[in-house]
DNA sequence: TAATATTACAAAAACGTTTTCGGCACTTGT
DNA sequence: ACAAGTGCCGAAAACGTTTTTGTAATATTA
């Protein structure tokens, strides 16, 4: 039903190939001709049928990204944000975003060996990225372009953004040891996410930095998610002699922190400290206001993009790693111990 | 790079024909010549080549889904969920979801003239309903399948999943009146949107049923977001004679409108009652918890993905046009007028 | 004027898959 | 023993585009 190369041909009387020539701008074309080619193709609302170019030119002009979910009320606004400046990044360039769900487990790297060994997308962006990731594995040895949020282990020439976060967990921690806390609780991420080590490693480079020595029972492992942030969250504060601030591996489960300390009748900044990592939109608009650190997702998604669009069209890639210094946000969750 | 039929065939010495066929599962194959293509397609990690396939099938199993964003900070946990449950629909029939981001507006039809027209998908999804949706018209004149979360105007006949949203608000709206607030605002969305209209006359018809006269000061027209429901909350709140209660054409505005409250220093929940709609997980762990209408996100993108299936490879669809009834939740903060 | 260059178009091949068709080699039935 | 049927496989066409190559007709040059 839609309008073809063929179409154009019968309309205009001249043949497939000098109308699809003509509209992909080849010199060896009349320019009258042209121009009532360009005109009978913008009457019949004319698209370049993918499937037939697609295969023709061995690209499918279509990027993937897939989301890691947790269960089915999973709803972390950061993809959203992210997906938001990946598909601005790509429409300006023509290309698509094929996007898919998947848990994170075994599963995951079929959903990527589907899209990319059937040949569905030119190249990947992988977020939430594990230390030694399979996925990456995947990618390499197909030699399929792709770009990392985040880094992994022993692949040294890998492109990737991501945020300095041991840096900006050591901030935010710091923060709260210069306002006074001593006991900081400390909610993170499973352990096989890098970025968890790197975040890690900042809480601990903070309290060492204080002389305060490395507690496990005030140490928990979620899932970045506002449920699990509630639960641990609640853990946390039920100990007696509990922490007077927590330190969260995203906003998400700061928030969760916040269901919480309201539950126990805790008032947050004071009686408990509470900082989040991300910055999405949410967090500026919680109350108390969170402490965070301010990622630029939506940009990094347009940057994420960019950088894959460069890699599948072999163009000269400046600057392959790029790790974006941490920006804190001190806000209202945060204040002197009470 | 990776492995096609033409590989396959040499490795075995049978036919690209022969191999296609013992793969679909064809009876005309000798179950012994089928297990040994079948193992060497396993050894060599075999997908078929997306591009050839949906050339040659005219299908592409792919389904689009456009999501409306209103700026960059655009945020809304919603389209998470929904993407979510698309995505899953979608994965269990080995189908793929095609993202794309787009302002409302003008160039809105054209985003979905392009994956439409360029044959880059089988159907689409579309939310944000307008009361005489160009995409509608332009998917009706296309014949393209497509379903609708929402309704439209004068076409009795396409496929939707809606709640009764005039209900839903009409019924958070009486529950304000039954506490006795009497001075009730009203921040609602677009006019252009369908599902405001629904939502405006469930407002009118609540205050209506209690005698009470509609006050075009107490209603004022957001744009479904955090920083429109923290604007417009504080316009209503400092108002002289300000409202008692707000009524929020969604959650994410509720939680807008919470911190304008906040900012005021008024207790939410007893100085000003506050509800949203949706459902998102954020209302349920928000402080206080936010009175909502508890719509099933997930399990509606699931369903519209199921409609779409059917449609696309024209099976029976029993129920073409869904509304469900909303699921109000009574939480903390709404309560009697302090 | 004859040889050469230029312009403007058409023909045809190719991408990898699916599916229809035909045919060979057997087996079965009379 | 011959016709008809069955099992199994390969040949070939088709999907719509892009791109290379070919070739007339015209323009330019010696």
């Amino acid at each position: 039903m839609p309008t073809r190369l063929k179409d154009l041909a019968k309309e205009t009387g001249y043949s497939i190939s000098t109308i699809s020539r003509a509209l992909l701008g080849y010199k060896d074309v009349n320019p009258e001709t042209r121009k009532k080619i360009a005109e009978a193709a913008q009457k019949h609302d004319y698209y370049p049928y993918q499937s037939a170019r697609q295969l023709r030119a061995g690209k499918t002009y279509v990027i993937g990204f897939l989301i890691p979910t947790y269960g089915l009320r999973f709803s972390d606004p950061f993809f959203i944000e992210l997906l938001t400046g990946i598909g601005d990044g790509a429409a300006a360039k023509n290309y698509d975003v094929l996007v898919g769900t998947s848990p994170e487990g075994d599963s995951e790297l079929e959903a990527y060996k589907r899209i990319v060994a059937g040949g569905r997308v030119d190249g990947v962006i992988i977020s939430r990225t594990k230390g030694d990731d399979k996925r990456v594995d995947y990618l390499l040895r197909t030699h399929t372009p792709f770009v990392l949020l985040g880094r992994v282990y022993n692949k040294p020439n890998v492109p990737f953004i991501d945020i300095d976060s041991k840096k900006g967990i050591r901030l935010l921690t710091e923060h709260l040891l210069k306002l006074g806390h001593r006991k900081i609780g400390f909610i993170t991420s499973p352990e096989s996410l890098v970025f968890s080590q790197y975040r890690n490693q900042g809480y601990r480079e903070a309290l060492k930095k204080y002389g305060i020595k490395y507690n496990a029972s005030l140490v928990k492992i979620g899932d970045l998610t506002q449920e699990s942030g509630r639960k641990l969250g609640m853990e946390l504060l039920k100990q007696e002699d509990r922490p007077s601030a927590i330190v969260c591996a995203n906003d998400l489960t700061a928030i969760g922190v916040y269901a919480a300390a309201h539950q126990l009748g805790l008032q947050i900044g004071s009686d408990i400290s509470i900082s989040g990592y991300d910055g999405i939109s949410l967090s500026e608009n919680a109350h108390p206001s969170l402490t965070t650190i301010q990622v630029p997702i939506y940009e990094i998604g347009v940057r994420l993009f960019d950088m894959l669009y460069k890699l599948v069209n072999n163009k000269p890639l400046e600057n392959r790693q790029i790790l974006l210094p941490p920006q804190p946000v001190y806000r209202e969750s945060t204040g002197p111990p009470g």
